[in-house]
This record gives C-alpha cells, sequence and structure tokens, in this order.
DNA sequence: GTCTATCCTGACCTACTAGTAAGTCAGCTG
DNA sequence: CAGCTGACTTACTAGTAGGTCAGGATAGAC
C-alpha cells in the first residue's frame, strides 16, 4: 500500500502537470514528459492509456488538493478577511513558478477536452465558488466583511478576478502585479474598522 | 487599394480568429483553416507564410480593431461609468458567440508563442490598461468615480476581473454569469447619488 | 493574342502526434 | 527453481503537423 520507491505514476502526473500550466494541454505530448522523466513513451501509456485519462488523472488530483488545501484554511483560527488573504496566497504560490492555475489553464482549453475533464474542470470552480461563498457569508455575519450583491456572486466575481490576474500577469512575468490585484479584490470587501 | 471580390486573407484571418478565441493557438492547424474555407493549405502559406506570421496578422488586426472600438467609445458623450459599461459589453459581444478575447487566450499560450505575437499581446494588455486608467481618472476629476488605489491598478484589476470573467464563464456558456462579474467590478467604482 | 502578375492547386516532404505490439527482465510466490 | 507479474523497453503503426515547390488558371495590360 505504501508509496513505492520510483512512483513513476506519480512524476508523471508532476511532469505532466507543470507543462499543462506552462504551455495548455494541447502544447505538450506525450513525448515531453517522457524525455524529460529519462522513461519510454511506452511507459505513459502503460501507466495513463492515453492522453485523456492522464489529463482526468492530472485535474481530479488537481482538485482534490485543492480540496485539501481550502479545508486546511478552514481549520485556521482566523477572520474572513484574512482567510480570502490565505485563499489568494495559495494562487501566488502557484503563480510564482510561472505557472498558470491548471484548471484556470484547462477553462481556456475547454473547447478542446474530452468531457470527463470538462465534468471535472467545472466541479473545481463549482466547489472554489461554494467554499468563497461561504467565507464570505461569515464574514458578513461578523461584520469584517462588507458587500452588496449575493455572496456566491461577489464569490464568482473574485475567483474570476483571481484567474484573470493570474492570466493577465503571467506575460509580465511580474509577481507583485498579481499581489496588487488580489489585494484589491479582497480589500474592496473588508470593513476598515475606522468604519461605521 | 479597394478590397479584391473575395479577400482571401481577410477570410483565413477571420477563420483563424474565431478558432483561436474557441481552442486556442494550439488548437488548431492549417489543415482546418484550410478545409473550412475550401481552399488548399499551400494557398495559406502563400498569403501567411508559416503560423506564426498569420498569429502575428491575427493579434495586430485584433488590436487595430480594439484600438478603433475605444476610440469609437472615446467620441460617445458619456459619463466614465458609463464608458466603462459600454467597455464591459464590448467583451459581451465578444463573449456571446462563445468566444474567449483572442489576447485572454493568447495570455494562457504565451509559453508557446513566438516572440513577436508576445509582444503584441503585451502590448494589447498595456494600451486597454492605459485607456481604462485614463477614464478611471476623468470619472474621478468629475466624481462619478471613487477609489483608493492608484487609476493604473484599478485598472489592470479590472482588466483582470472581465479577461477572468470570460475565462471561468466559458465552460458553463453563461452571459449572465459574464454580466454579473463585469457590473460588480464597475459598480463598485461607481459613486452612487444618494451618497455623500 | 500573348505577356505577366496574382492567386491558387496537387503532390509532395519531414517531423512529430498518440497509440500499439511484442519482448525483456527483476523480483516475488509457491 | 518454475512460473508469474509489474514495470518497463524497442520498434513499429497510421495519422497529422507545418511547410515546400512546380506548375496551372485567370484577368488585365500591351
Amino acid at each position: 500500500m505504501e508509496r513505492p520507491r520510483h512512483d513513476t505514476p506519480g512524476r508523471i502526473l508532476d511532469v505532466a502537470e507543470r507543462l499543462v500550466q506552462e504551455r495548455g494541454f494541447n502544447g505538450f505530448s506525450y513525448a515531453d514528459v517522457a524525455k524529460e522523466l529519462a522513461i519510454s513513451k511506452a511507459a505513459l501509456h502503460y501507466h495513463f492509456p492515453g492522453k485523456a485519462e492522464l489529463g482526468e488523472a492530472l485535474v481530479e488530483r488537481y482538485g482534490v488538493r485543492f480540496e485539501d488545501a481550502l479545508a486546511a484554511l478552514d481549520a485556521r483560527d482566523i477572520d474572513a478577511p484574512q482567510r480570502l488573504r490565505a485563499y489568494a496566497q495559495v494562487y501566488a504560490d502557484v503563480f510564482r513558478d510561472e505557472r498558470m492555475c491548471l484548471c484556470g489553464m484547462l477553462a481556456a482549453d475547454y473547447a478542446t477536452l474530452p468531457d470527463p475533464m470538462r465534468t471535472r474542470v467545472v466541479r473545481f470552480f463549482d466547489d472554489n465558488e461554494a467554499w468563497l461563498a461561504r467565507v464570505l457569508e461569515e464574514g458578513r455575519a461578523a461584520g469584517t466583511l462588507r458587500f452588496q450583491w449575493p455572496a456566491l456572486a461577489v464569490a464568482r466575481t473574485m475567483l474570476a478576478g483571481l484567474e484573470g490576474a493570474m492570466l493577465v500577469s503571467r506575460p509580465y512575468g511580474d509577481l507583485k502585479r498579481f499581489r496588487a490585484a488580489a489585494a484589491m479584490l479582497i480589500d474592496g470587501l473588508v470593513v476598515d474598522r475606522a468604519d461605521a
């Protein structure tokens, strides 16, 4: 049951994930992954029958990891504004090594994706929006956040803003650009202590 | 000087543009374009030597069209909030036929683009940010807009928000989703007439 | 009527794509 | 030690990618 010494499937996913985040699902090949790991293309097909299955495994693992990260944020004893900032930091960490959010990238490639991948990408967005909406509601109830629209609509705008900030900032390779946008998206909702 | 009867280069650009907006720069081929226009691949190479040159022409034309659209918005006698809403409407029009903003899509593919395309994509973002920043400043001066950060930072967040809203809304094929995000991004800056 | 430039086709090329078939071999298992 | 299995390999496939080239059609100029 324990992880084998080499864990080839895991290493394949690691390389493929990075390639997709950097170049898109149509911007890498089995040969790219095989070359980088110094194994044969056939070995990839042994572990993942086709690109569709590899893609599925990729987005599934990414989704689970994100869920775990959100659960870890829930476990921290911080207020809603801090929770939103910690959430944005997760994105900043992804951005730092010149990667786009995996699901943001796959949203761009959406028209060319096999159906199972599409379903999983949409679920990723749904989950994130639901999590954000819950934090927003909690913040509003606690008086630490203020906004006029339904929490889900605000959540969607925030998710779109963060994904878009990654997308547009990446050509500039500028983390500060991303951070500034993230800060504005969040601070616009935070109740200033000097306020009413 | 007049447009020839058939305008093959223009029709090539039309088809290629739509394919890039739907599928990404690595998600279409010369064969796709040729098939759709019922001409040979060689005819494409006659008008555009390679995919890099086709891509350049694509983003160049898109950039010029956008500049024209912005100039048309400038010419209208409306206040800053209305100008921002009209700007967002330009994006909504692109989104309506299931397309992503060309440069947003190319930002996703950025790592795989030839240099001239990269330069032109970045210029597109720079131009849009500068235009938005100018409108924001005018609105602030006129008292119709209010915001705490530098106008350029707000402009960047707004551009990122609109691009991200297109990106994330597209899997849902839901124009309302995009509209809601656009409205929130803009209304958050608009000075309510009932306000101080 | 023929010259010429523009626009295009058919036939081709090489490199690369995802995917397959068959075989190798270390390390269990009984 | 025989037999099996998991994890690969090498060598291949059909199909597609971008790209080239010689030549043909057509329209206008002379």
